[in-house]
DNA sequence: CTATAATATTAGTACGTATAAATTTTCAAG
DNA sequence: CTTGAAAATTTATACGTACTAATATTATAG
């Protein structure tokens, strides 16, 4: 070994051996070495390059040269995996393939390959899978939860992750046990503007069809009952309707049936649904009792999703920013994951949350409230 | 990637990956590599560097730089991985989150991890999936082919997997080069049954839209032909009308528009869609012109997806199998991963495709040819 | 004191040149 | 045809310059 890239190299391998650079420590620049060994930058580059190739030391443009820590580098990370898991509760349904199509994307153009999970809302097969992602070596997770707004059997696998190492965040929604870094809409104030949006067309008697083992739905119900109180109407018993994700099928479509063989007095003028998708379906049962909208009845969608324009009668909802979500929460989690792989050690975000601003979205599904029907 | 070398880096590894340069076979010297990119020599050793220290490459001075063996490499890291690739053109649009839910939901439940890649329907992207594939260890590869109907630059890679022993079919469309395993719809009768409904129905004026760079349309649209021979019924020569991806969302429309600018008697009464999606499309602009559905004008679409009965007027149109086909791509690819494991050789499968059935689904955007249009 | 803008530092990319060392090719001598 | 020396080719080492991009530090304004 006589050539002078490779003293370089057997000098600075020397000093991480004698433990005067300990991991994670910065070593001299490459102006220092130049100095110190009397040799161009390239041959400090050339000996830098070949240690950092064997994994003695990491490089961080604009920071530095840094000592790697060997200790548990073994077989498993000569492999570059380049993978982030995407936990979803569903896949093909309403605007989740938005959300994954944007995470996918911006993923996909980093280089990582996309790993993805639906669990159906099941906690069961949540649990599979964070088994299935701590078994194997993933480099981030970004999970939408299952059934938020109730208590969540698996925040040991959560814990875990971060035992481990991975770093993972949440969007749409997230567990209250946990304080994971969260992505979501600002789902109270969502829940206002839909609500506010009929007061100021003249609507008091306004019944809200809320999907409440998710957090979203039990905040949107929260922004509904503010929004109340803040104009100071009464809330008829009836008119807080709350369903889960096994009676979705039934229960609001059942419900509705019944408030509308009220009297047209009594019959509510204005209905705030927890999706558009629900929007949607109670807007045939609305057809089906040839009640028109929105000269009879107002309705109001969360969500603007693509079902929003495609009937006849476009929705008034609330903006929701799906492809562009998912593209945060993957520029998120691989920042993350840049930050873990540097310092190996968890890191505290700065601020735990992205907070999205709903915009009411008016379409022609609300009108103020007419006379005749009064 | 826009660096230089980073661009020498990938272009030669992928003449590596489609198997142009074979284990231990010499590539061009640093001199010519640096002609044929018109680099300096530098940029080319920083490339080659990369590929060297990453495996893909070995040098020997005097000599040349040669393409490494890295088949008894990757039997060190195999890892029981339990992935299976799957490669859709879109992930967010239209029938395809059905066939992506399908095919996860099996796998997942035969413990197997599925990684999704999407195309956006560009040869391109599709490359870099596939070298994705081939430099990792995936069990099985399903494809939803990108642009079937022109001719693929990425055969080599197909053929590549064929050679490395990693099963893949496709769905929904095939190459024609290649005789790949696929499972498809009849698409050519399902055009059939599009057109015969509406011939059965009084129709003889009937205006086909068909995209044209995916074999799905081709063979639509030979079906559209092939009802019109077989009831004798001449093809007005505006009457068939071709896009493809990149005009989509204009030129259908366009030319609606002003097919509707004819005088009554010489306007079309019925329309055959490629898809549900584009009949959806066209929907709206007959609204515009106020032409009911089907009183007016009939209209067929095909997949039968979920857009089918969203909108006021519920669509006639052609069964897809959705989430079927993607549950039945999946048992069969696991089956081929059975078997290619077992045998470590390259399989021939009795059939080498499926064929699902079309079915018209009647609706109410079709109905018998008015006199009043006479 | 805090937030922000400007500056300095550090690694990354890319061009150039020159010479050394190992290997292959060429060609002439035997 | 074989051998061996010379020439050509090819990678390896090493110097230089210039600019870019990311990060850290410092100075400044509020």
């Amino acid at each position: 070994m006589q050539t002078k890239y490779s003293i370089v190299k057997e000098a600075i391998k020397s000093q991480i051996l004698d433990g005067t650079f300990q991991p994670h420590e910065k070593i001299s620049s490459e102006s220092e070495l130049m100095e110190e060994f009397g040799v161009s930058r390239h041959t400090v580059r050339l000996a830098i390059g070949d240690l950092v190739n064997q994994g003695w030391l990491y490089r961080e443009q604009g920071a530095g040269t840094f000592c790697a820590d060997r200790s548990k580098n073994n077989a498993q990370s000569m492999v570059e995996q380049k993978s982030i898991a995407l936990i979803t509760t569903y896949l093909s349904d309403y605007i989740f393939p938005s959300i994954i199509r944007g995470a996918e994307s911006y993923l996909s153009k980093q280089g990582y390959q996309v790993s993805l999970f639906s669990t159906n809302n099941d906690h069961e097969n949540e649990r599979k899978f964070l088994e299935k992602i701590l078994t194997q070596q993933f480099d981030g997770v970004i999970v939408e939860p299952t059934k938020s707004a109730v208590s969540n059997p698996n925040i040991n696998y959560y814990l875990n992750l971060e035992r481990e190492n991975i770093p993972y965040l949440m969007i749409n929604a997230y567990y209250d046990e946990l304080e994971p870094f969260h992505i979501v809409m600002d789902d109270e104030k969502g829940g206002m503007l839909q609500t506010e949006h009929l007061i100021e067309l003249g609507h008091t008697n306004i019944v809200g069809f809320f999907k409440t083992d998710d957090i979203q739905g039990t905040k949107r119900m929260k922004g509904y009952l503010k929004a109340h109180r803040k104009h100071a109407i009464d809330i008829q018993p009836n008119n807080i309707v709350t369903y889960n994700t096994v009676d979705k099928a039934t229960k609001p479509a059942a419900v509705l049936k019944e408030l509308l063989k009220e009297p047209a007095s009594k019959r509510p003028t204005a209905i705030v649904c927890y999706n558009d998708e629900l929007a949607i379906r109670l807007l045939d049962i609305l057809r089906e009792a040839r009640l028109k909208v929105p000269e009879d009845i107002s309705i109001v969608g969360f969500d603007n999703s693509f079902m929003a324009d495609l009937t006849e009668v476009k929705l008034t909802t609330v903006s929701h920013p799906q492809s562009e979500m998912g593209e945060l929460a993957a520029k998120v989690i691989l920042d993350m994951v840049k930050k873990s792989k540097a310092s190996k050690k968890q890191q505290n975000m700065e601020n735990d949350l992205i907070r999205f601003e709903p915009k009411l979205v008016e379409r022609n599904s609300t009108a103020p409230l007419s006379k005749k029907t009064k």
